[in-house]
DNA sequence: GGTGTCATGTAAACAGTTACATGATTTT
DNA sequence: AAAATCATGTAACTGTTTACATGACACC
């Protein structure tokens, strides 16, 4: 349930609403959740039945009332607890793979077609990336540390992106010795 | 419903049951899922029920009968189409990078501690996916271009493994400037 | 007058995991 | 005698996404 510790590690920032929270959570560049109502709304219900949080309603008038949550001493320790844990492997989910397991079936332009739309789509993620690196800049006042620290989350997600293309291109190169026309000749000569 | 495809998949090498299927998709070193019965058995019925796949029951005594699945013309053509679609964008899940992100809060041995556990995470990961490229090669008679897909498959998977210790020896090296104990003179005499 | 933002929440569906259940045979 | 393997299947739960629902205000 680490998205419980995601929205604490939030507001272990500043206080936000749930509104605020779910935008956050959309524009972030590495909180890997949609950010849907469903889960933040549930996340704080349980935030703030375990005592992690508190919470504050602000009344508005011409505006539904907000629902200020605020990280607690308790919260804060749970945070931290959190963060010493031991944590878990990233996880890779890479079905592409999997459709490249069965290409021998087809041929080599076919091959060709699935890695160059593979790599459009990469290509789309990093662009993506880049562009809510930009927006998702929540955290105003950071100490040179933390700037560092953002830096080198944002790039281990971007150098995955970018290995990726690297390794298309060596698989491209690699997939060249099968070709029918005998490009050996090429390949030596050059 | 990429699972689906994925059985179809091992399916299109030869005949196999659930039990079976179970089995390689537990070892197998690229597939992303747990390979559970009821994820298996629920996408054989389903794949029946589409007519892509193929059951006989081979009745034995002294053990439980077994439904061997095969695939049809149908599922021949359904894998092509999948293989051809639109891939993917990869998907990566780093709890740890979450982790990370609130880290400011820590010191210095604290982060450290954190990066060491990661690390010997990592490696672990690294030693599963070697063990089960030995166990996990289903596939007997193999094209060589085959052989070097799989082979590229696996190698993505390990180089994945790899950058995140070589992404946390960067950034051990960067969080040195950040001590207390000035070590600028150490780093600029080496 | 339609679309977008602010602000909350619920319902239904899909995906995936762990655990339960049975029963025979084989291995330790 | 206990544990693992073969072989099927179901139940309960967790996690996640999409869509539904309301209502006011602002912008084009």
């Amino acid at each position: 349930m680490s998205i419980n510790h995601a929205v604490l590690g939030l507001l272990s920032i500043k206080p936000f609403s749930g509104y605020d929270l779910k935008k956050l959570i959309q524009d972030s560049f590495f909180m890997p959740w949609s950010g849907n109502n469903n889960q933040i709304y549930k996340a704080l219900v349980e935030l703030h039945d375990e005592g992690l949080v508190s919470k504050t309603v602000q009344h508005q008038e011409s505006s539904p009332s907000k629902k200020i949550y605020a990280i607690t001493a308790k919260g804060s320790a749970e945070l931290k607890k959190w963060m010493l844990a031991v944590p878990d492997a990233p996880e890779f989910k890479k079905i592409f793979l999997i459709q490249l397991a069965w290409a021998d079936q087809l041929d080599q332009e076919e091959i060709e077609t699935m890695l160059s739309q593979y790599e459009k789509e990469i290509k789309i993620q990093i662009l993506i990336r880049q562009e809510k690196k930009v927006r998702g800049s929540f955290s105003p006042d950071r100490t040179e540390r933390e700037t560092y620290l953002w830096d080198m989350i944002h790039d281990n997600l971007v150098s995955s992106l970018n290995y990726e293309l690297y390794w298309i291109k060596k698989l491209r190169q690699g997939l060249r010795r099968f070709d029918k026309e005998d490009n050996n000749h090429e390949l030596s000569s050059s």
